[in-house]
DNA sequence: CTGTGTTCCTGTTCGC
DNA sequence: TGCGAACAGGAACACA
C-alpha cells in the first residue's frame, strides 16, 4: 500500500510514540514476515531510547540510542496502529486482544503501543549495526528524495540520460528516484503530460539538457507527492488513517484506478486508458500525455 | 550494465 | 449467493 507519502504520514503518527520513548519490549509473533527477523531481535530493542524516526524512501528508521537502527519497510500490505493505554477513549484494539496478522507489538514504557499489521507479509523489519545505513545494499543504490533539496530537474536529467526504459518503469526504479511507486508514477506523468510510454531517455536532450517534459515532470512529483503528504497529514489523530491508508487523497487521483472516466486536463477530450507495462498497471490519458 | 519477467503472500473485487 | 480468476500500492532476484 504505501508509496513515500504513506510512509511519510505513518512517520508523523508514529513519531510522538517513537521519539524519546523507550521500547519496554517488542513481541514478534512469528519468526519472519519477508525475511526473518534479525537474531535476538527482541531482545536487543528491549531498553533502548528512540532518538529520531526517519523516512529514506519506503523505509522508517528508528535510530537508538546505542547507534543501531530499527528499519522497517511496510512491503504492499502493512500498516501500523498505536495505541495508548492513557487514552480511555481510544478507538484502538483493545489490550491485548490481538486482530488477525498483527505480527510485531513494540511496546513502549508506560504503555504506548504500535502493533505493525501485514497480511500479504511483504513488509519487513531489520536491525542495522552503527554506520550501516550508509553502507547496506538496501540504502547503497538508492536515488535522490523527491522533497527536499534532492531532487533538481538536473539531478534526474542526469538520472534518465540514455535510458531506453519507458519513463514509467524509470521512476518507478528506486535507484533514480526514491519512493515513488504506481500509483503517484502514474499520477505524476498525467500532470506533466508525458506519456508513460516515452523511452526515459527521450525527455533528455542529447547535451545532457532536460527537455520542457522533465522539467514539468519534475515539478509534477514533487507537487502531487506534496499534496498527497498535505491530505495524510491531515488524518494524523484519526486512529484508522494513521495506519498508512491513501487516507483522503485518494479521492484526488486523476488517473489512478479511474479507467473510462474523462481526462481532467483542461480542455483534453481524452478516456482515461489502462494498460500493462512490466507487469503493472499503468493508468493514463491516451490523448493529452505526449 | 540495462531491461524484463517472476516471485513472495493473502485479501478483495470482478465476471459469470 | 457461490466460485474461480484477476488483481493489489514493493522490490529482490534471475536471466536475456
Amino acid at each position: 500500500m504505501p508509496e513515500l507519502p504513506e510512509v511519510e504520514t505513518v512517520r508523523r503518527g508514529l513519531a510522538p510514540v517513537f521519539e524519546g520513548g523507550t521500547i519496554a519490549r517488542v513481541e514478534a509473533r512469528r519468526k519472519d514476515l519477508r525475511f526473518p527477523f534479525p537474531p535476538r531481535f527482541a531482545a536487543r530493542l528491549a531498553g533502548r531510547r528512540v532518538l529520531a524516526l526517519r523516512r529514506r524512501a519506503k523505509y522508517l528508521i528508528a535510530e537508538l540510542d546505542n547507534g543501531e537502527a530499527l528499519v522497517m519497510h511496510m512491503g504492499m500490505s502493512g500498516s501500523f496502529r498505536v495505541d495508548k493505554d492513557d487514552e480511555p477513549g481510544n478507538p484502538g484494539v483493545p489490550r491485548g486482544k490481538k486482530a488477525a496478522h498483527d505480527h510485531v507489538v513494540v511496546h513502549f514504557e508506560g504503555g504506548a503501543r504500535a502493533t505493525y499489521n501485514d497480511p500479504r507479509r511483504f513488509g519487513f523489519m531489520l536491525l542495522f549495526g552503527d554506520g550501516e545505513l550508509a553502507t547496506h545494499p538496501l540504502f547503497r543504490g538508492l536515488g535522490v528524495e523527491p522533497l527536499g533539496e534532492g531532487l533538481t530537474v538536473r539531478s534526474l536529467a542526469e538520472a534518465l540520460r540514455g535510458r531506453t526504459a519507458p519513463i514509467k518503469a524509470a521512476l518507478l526504479d528506486q535507484r533514480v528516484v526514491a519512493g515513488l511507486g504506481n500509483i503517484y508514477v502514474c499520477e505524476a506523468l498525467h500532470r506533466a503530460r508525458v506519456s508513460p510510454f516515452r523511452t526515459a531517455g527521450s525527455l533528455v536532450a542529447k547535451s545532457g539538457a532536460p527537455s520542457r517534459d522533465l522539467t514539468r515532470l519534475a515539478a509534477a512529483i514533487e507537487a502531487v507527492l506534496r499534496e498527497a503528504i498535505d491530505a495524510g497529514g491531515s488524518s494524523i489523530g484519526d486512529h484508522r488513517l494513521t495506519d498508512g491508508s491513501l487516507g483522503y487523497f485518494q479521492h484526488s487521483f486523476r488517473v489512478y484506478g479511474r479507467e473510462g472516466a474523462a481526462c481532467s486536463t483542461p480542455s483534453c477530450k481524452g478516456t482515461i486508458a489502462r494498460a500493462a507495462q512490466s507487469g503493472r498497471s499503468t493508468f493514463y490519458c491516451p490523448l493529452c500525455q505526449k
